[in-house]
RNA sequence: GCCCAUAUAGCUCAGUCGGUAGAGCACUUCCUUGGUAAGGAAGAGGUCACCGGUUCAAAUCCGGUUAUGGGCUCCA
């Protein structure tokens, strides 16, 4: 005779067992058609079934993001039984649902195409109307295995082959269809609705390992109402307007071309974009007590053989062809360079921990269908540097590298950054007890300074574990930034060594972090973050200067130079247009500032501003006008006004 | 690297059944001197990514290469 204790705090006491579906038909008409799902003392359950004894029960709908996932899985459901119906010789394998939507990977020789997608989204919305009854079945599993060999569906059965002999095995049922799944699931496949659409087909690999045959993977995106669903699309292509490739061919930044795939020609404008990048970075690092030397970019190999990067990533370096007999090699890092600095003479434990910064160009040969924009790029450069230190003194610069990226991130508007822990990968050179260590300093540094993480188990980095600072581009795809490591072994390799206190010779400890990460990346970043109206102390032209008539022309030439001494970067638009349409097109531009200048100006020596996103008008006198506009070009760290098109 | 798709003027894109290429914007020149998101006219601009094949004839059909896009794998 179960109690049940309800979200609110309320207790409905009922003489029978009963299922979810139950209780939300007690509770109210409305909730009964919403159920999709049921929480019984915290777990998540079939809404059928049967609550025997006392519970804390939450009947979950499609506005709750646990709700909402049941539905991404259960539209997987159905994509699966609509291609089985439509491509009877299709294997089904995996479809778990995924942020914003789902997925399926499917084993069928001919590609799926676009007009496929569109067959299978509308035989979905068929199952949906005829509102099948989705069951589930316990069954045993040599006989599930059976089952599905039938069917002709190895991977199925590879799948549960996988699971440990004697466990249960839930199945459940729509219609036609079986699939394997844990559930829970929704009670029938008319609660899916209508709010889904099929994006796109991709290639993936069975179980994630590039060894393994290809599948198609059909991608959906659903939500709960059709409301929902046509936001998220809407978002979509706001998105793709930021994009930092789209921006940086109309705002003239960069270009790429076909003689040198994933290498970035970049134009004046969004050369002083990274130029400032770099000179921002300067004079924090040179504020936190770090010099900064310059390293080769082609070395004899044999240093790269000495690392262990020539082992581990010789694939992917690029190596010179020259009359000499020796090889040279690209610089795909710059460590080993620094290291050569570090161990010019003798170094004594009073000059630790000596912070050696080095905006280095490096060059990677990464694989073709990686290459992404500014994001991945085979050369770019970082804003590396290596803290030599003791062993005492890693917990405390750890702590202080983390603070300095937390710091310049807020800095450019981004408060929510995501950092992992990734520890030692299988690939890896350095005895495990050094491992432990470095793990141990590192884990110790991320906990005292009291940031929150995740743990990214096997990702570190050959020599080192090391923390990832993820930032987020404008269609939340996830990109490293920064990145701290603790390097144990790399300086011993490398023959680097310092006097102790005590006399005697002794290894330091290496930590590689680069803050920004790739100036390239983090360029891209900025521009999607921005959607291209960078703050004014970034943008490549922060001012231009645009007459109404040639009456202005002069003075205005005047006012350039007059705002170029207070150290802006101003344009001049001289042009025989309309002032309308010089708005516009600077105003595309994405020019922080406008200046008009017309009769009125001339006469009474001043200046009308106009700022982007804004309509307002601002009239002042040229000096207070530069006055201001310099204040306002040397304000790092407050984010533009960003007002809508 | 793997799967799928795409490649036409600086940009965005048309181009039917295979018959030697078109628009808008941008650009140049001329007219217009206009007060806050596109003034008007004329002109110039293309080895249809590249290589090969089929054909009397290829932007169009076929094969290959390269690059790009979306994913997967990888990312010192």
């Amino acid at each position: 005779m179960p109690d049940i204790r309800l979200p609110d705090g309320s207790v409905r006491s009922y003489d029978a067992p009963l299922s979810g579906a139950d209780i939300a038909a007690d509770i109210g008409k409305g909730l009964a058609r919403d159920a999709l799902a049921v929480r019984v003392d915290g777990e998540l359950q079939d809404l059928g079934t049967l609550i025997e004894n006392d519970a804390e029960v939450a009947i979950v709908t499609g506005d709750q993001p646990d709700g909402l996932e049941l539905l991404r899985h259960d539209a997987a459901h159905v994509m699966a039984e609509a291609v089985k119906e439509l491509y009877p010789k299709t294997q089904v394998t995996i479809g778990p649902a995924i942020e914003n939507g789902f997925y399926y990977d499917f084993a069928r020789e001919q590609p799926f195409t676009p007009e496929d997608l569109e067959r299978i989204d509308a035989r979905m919305r068929e199952i949906v109307v005829r509102d099948e009854v989705i069951q589930r079945e316990v069954w045993d599993r040599d006989e599930a295995i059976r089952f599905f060999r039938d069917q002709g569906e190895e991977y199925k059965a590879e799948i549960i082959e996988s699971i440990p002999a004697g466990d249960a095995i839930t199945l459940y049922r729509q219609g036609e269809f079986i699939d394997l799944c844990r559930g829970p699931h929704l009670p029938s496949t008319g609660r899916l609705g209508t709010a889904f659409k099929l994006t796109k087909v991709a290639g993936a690999y069975w179980r994630g390992d590039s060894r393994n045959e290809m599948l198609q993977r059909i991608y959906g995106t659903a939500w709960a109402t059709d409301k929902q669903l046509k936001l998220y699309l809407h978002q979509l292509e706001e998105a793709e307007r930021r994009d930092h490739r789209r921006l940086g061919r109309e705002m003239d930044l960069f270009h790429f071309q076909e003689e040198a795939p994933g290498a970035v020609f970049w134009h004046p404008k969004g050369w002083t974009l990274f130029l400032g990048l770099i000179d921002y970075m300067r004079r924090r690092q040179q504020a936190a007590g770090y010099v900064e030397i310059n390293t080769p970019d082609v070395m004899d190999l044999a240093l790269w053989k000495a690392s262990g990067h020539w082992e581990g990533f010789g694939e992917h370096m690029y190596t010179t062809e020259t009359p000499d007999e020796r090889v040279y090699a690209l610089k795909p890092m710059n460590c080993p360079g620094v290291v050569q600095v570090f161990r010019h003479g003798l170094r004594s434990y009073r000059e630790l921990p000596m912070r050696v910064a080095e905006f280095g160009k490096v060059h990677r040969y990464e694989p073709s269908g990686a290459l992404h924009g500014l994001m991945r790029v085979r050369a770019f450069t970082q804003d590396d540097a290596h803290i030599f230190c003791t062993p005492d003194q890693i917990s405390e610069e750890c702590i202080a590298v983390c603070e300095l990226i937390l710091s310049i991130y807020r800095d450019f508007g981004f408060d929510d950054v995501h950092i992992k822990f990734a520890d030692r990968p299988e690939k890896r050179v350095g005895a495990d007890d050094i491992w432990d260590k470095s793990e141990a300093a590192l884990l110790a540094a991320i906990e005292s300074s009291g940031l929150e993480y995740t743990l990214n188990p096997g990702e570190g980095a050959f020599y080192g574990p090391k923390l990832e600072f993820v930032l987020r581009d404008a269609i939340g795809r996830d990109w490293q930034c920064g990145t701290l490591q603790v390097d144990l072994t790399l300086p011993e390799r490398l023959d680097a060594h310092y006097i102790g206190e005590d006399g005697h010779k002794h290894t330091p400890v290496m930590l590689h972090r680069a803050l920004f990460g790739s100036l390239e990346r983090f360029a891209g970043i900025l521009i999607e973050h921005y959607a291209g109206r960078l703050p004014m102390w970034l943008a490549p032209v922060q001012v231009v200067i645009a007459t109404i008539t040639s009456d202005g022309d002069d003075y205005a030439r005047e006012a350039a130079e007059v705002l170029r001494a207070n150290g802006l970067r101003v344009d001049l638009d001289l042009r025989n247009e309309k002032i309308n349409y010089k708005v516009r097109e600077h105003s595309l531009q994405k020019i922080p500032v406008l200046i008009a200048v017309g009769k009125r100006e001339v006469e009474e020596r001043s200046v009308s501003i106009r700022r982007l996103g804004s309509k307002a008008q601002e009239s002042l006198s040229l000096e207070e006008a530069a006055r201001r506009l310099k204040d306002d070009a040397e304000r790092i760290g407050e984010l533009p006004a960003i007002a809508a098109d």
